[in-house]
RNA sequence: GGUCUCGUAGUUCAGGUGGAUAGAACACAAGUUUCCUAAACUUGGUGCCGGAGGUUCGAAUCCUCUCGAGACCA
């Protein structure tokens, strides 16, 4: 809103000092003292290199050009080494309230990104387990990343990518068969590199009870039948998960697709063409390094005639573009560092714009508990579920912590802390502030206290009050550096400072019970209030609770 | 050995393109309820911003080197 209201009078007055092609360097932050004013801009010292002057100098020069309406803005003063301090008057308070209220459900919402089309694509665990602690960022993040899109205005399709051929499901196969047998037989050895998980032997058990002894025999057919219940399993088991974690993706896609519809076979021509692949010890080999010196050359069809994962991987991401996404995201776990420079290049050597192309590779997730590192081990089978957080700390606190931090800094997921029902958890104190408006018009209510009058913003002059409003009107700015930065976590910190917004303007500013236009304008900002929140928790996929 | 991420308060983390006195939560201590929910609020103070150089009016932020943690590739 100050960039919407406040950055055409600053960037009038940069023209008719012939300085109009700097309007773009032209920014507005909040300070962080309240005695500097409600908003500044660095603008003067920006531009002292450029104009060779003193950053005081150019402040004056600039203020001297603005034109401004004294109910919007009170004063404007340079101070420290040039900054230009702006005070808000009635007028920006007023536009911010009315602005909320008139777009309700839908402030906030952009339309830079309308006409356009984004692919996001997460979680995409294989059907050979169940989801984990890692999976949830993923799919957090995800959910959140998409969300932001589709908030920015553009059209997003969410998709899952899966991969249910080859070598791991045919462990899966045999992990389970194993299993089964040894329901039979306790002897009966489990493979080298099977599955250990528990989940395992659940599966096993079905079959068991299903086909009694009828599958010992280690044959294709009754690996087959293994395979098949195991995956049934695993999809079904996933898919609750994510149900429960409100997700919904709009495309499942089949790595084998790309195998039978041929695309596989085509890449490897249209790179034989472009002399990109060679042969060499059996092998096929992708010629990256031919692209970027940076990069290794990379087998992409081993001699056996089976494909590296890199060969679907880079298929799929130009099936992708082929489709008319004008974006493609992609949210990876950091172990998946080393393919994305070779996707990219292959891409963009392919005659793509590789710039569509944006991965998010977050970082690992630690278990904490008092203090603890939880160890997970996939060896032993013995990990903690996303299933099994999901019940000791519910869903809005699952989203939240996995959301809550950078991308890339690694997430210690403090087990006792989420776990705590209380004003330490940040997650309710967010929720609460909801809560409270909620109740605020419930009692309202009851007492019989709410009108059709229009509520006098230009009462709302306590800084408690004006402190909370202007921090409303950043709503938008934090998407947008949200979904430049593809970063989820600004909206939860900026969520936090709303709370606390509001948590203050409540024990300073009584509601109910002061006077009537006071009480009236005081409530419609309670309502602004309530739609930011909620609003703000879409975006993160987290409840608004009425009652807390 | 190479590439990437990180190193900021006791702990977990923020610190838009370099800018004003480096912030918040938790933890710790003391207070606030005849009142719209005390899941809240108020008041306390702590930092060699891992280290060393460099760039400039100005560096937690940019560059080089170095130490430490994690990830990936051999």
């Amino acid at each position: 809103m100050v960039e919407l209201l406040i950055k055409p009078i600053f960037e009038k007055a940069l023209v008719s000092l012939e300085l109009g092609e700097y309007c773009n360097i032209l920014s507005f932050e909040q300070p962080k003292i309240a005695s500097h004013g409600d908003s500044s801009t660095n603008i003067a010292m920006s531009l002292t290199r450029i104009l060779k002057k003193a950053p005081r100098v150019i402040a004056e020069e600039i203020i001297s050009k603005l034109q401004y309406d004294n109910n919007l803005i009170t004063s404007i003063e340079i101070a420290g080494a040039g900054f230009i301090n702006i005070r808000l008057g009635n007028d920006f308070y007023k536009a911010v309230l009315e602005k909320i209220e008139k777009e309700k459900q839908s402030y906030g919402r952009l339309t830079l990104g309308s006409g356009k089309k984004v692919n996001v694509e997460y979680v995409s665990a294989n059907p050979t387990g169940i989801l984990h602690l890692g999976h949830g960022r993923n799919a957090c993040i995800g959910d959140a990343v998409a969300n932001l899109y589709d908030w920015a205005g553009y059209e997003v399709t969410r998709e899952y990518y899966f991969n249910n051929a080859g070598n791991q499901m045919n462990m899966l196969g045999l992990s389970v068969h194993a299993r089964y047998c040894q329901t039979f037989n306790a002897e009966y050895p489990f493979p080298e590199n099977g599955y250990h998980g528990e989940y395992i032997k659940e599966i096993a058990q079905s079959l068991a009870d299903e086909f009694a002894s009828k599958l010992l025999e280690e044959n294709e057919a009754n690996l087959k039948i293994c395979k098949e219940k195991g995956e049934e399993w695993c999809n079904a088991t996933i898919r609750d998960t994510m149900v429960r974690l409100g997700l919904h993706h709009d495309v499942y896609f089949n790595e084998q697709t790309l195998y039978n519809d041929g695309s596989i076979n085509k890449l490897v021509e249209r790179l034989r063409e472009k002399e990109l692949v060679y042969d060499s010890e059996g092998a096929v080999w992708f010629a990256f390094k031919k692209i970027n010196e940076k990069l290794e050359d990379r087998v992409i069809i081993k001699s056996s005639g089976e494909p590296t994962y890199r060969l679907p991987d880079i298929a799929y991401h130009i099936n992708k573009l082929e489709r008319g996404f004008d974006t493609v995201v992609d949210v990876f776990g950091v172990d998946h560092i080393a393919t994305v420079p070779d996707i990219i290049a292959a891409v963009k050597a392919l005659g793509y714009d590789e710039s569509k192309v944006k991965v998010l590779l977050y970082q690992f997730v630690t278990l904490m508990e008092n203090g603890e590192q939880v160890k997970m081990s996939k060896r032993t089978g013995k990990s903690y579920t996303l299933d099994e957080l999901i019940d000791d700390v519910g869903i809005d606190v699952v989203r939240f912590f996995f959301i809550m931090r950078s991308i890339n800094t690694h997430l210690d997921f403090d087990l006792a802390l989420a776990k705590e029902q209380s004003d330490k958890n940040p997650v309710l104190y967010i929720q609460y502030a909801h809560a409270r408006i909620c109740r605020i018009f419930e009692t309202a209510k009851e007492r019989e206290l709410l009108s059709d009058e229009k509520g006098d913003f230009s009462l709302l002059t306590d800084e408690h009050e004006r402190k909370l409003i202007r921090t409303l009107a950043r709503f938008e700015e934090h998407i947008l550096r949200s979904l430049h930065s593809l970063e989820p976590y600004i909206i939860a910190e900026y969520l936090r400072d709303v709370a606390t917004d509001f948590h203050l303007f409540y024990h300073h500013c009584p509601v109910l019970r002061s006077e009537k236009e006071i009480m009236n304008a005081r409530l419609e900002l309670c309502t602004s209030t309530r739609i930011v929140l909620k609003n703000g928790l879409d975006i993160l996929g987290i409840s608004a609770p009425e009652i807390m």
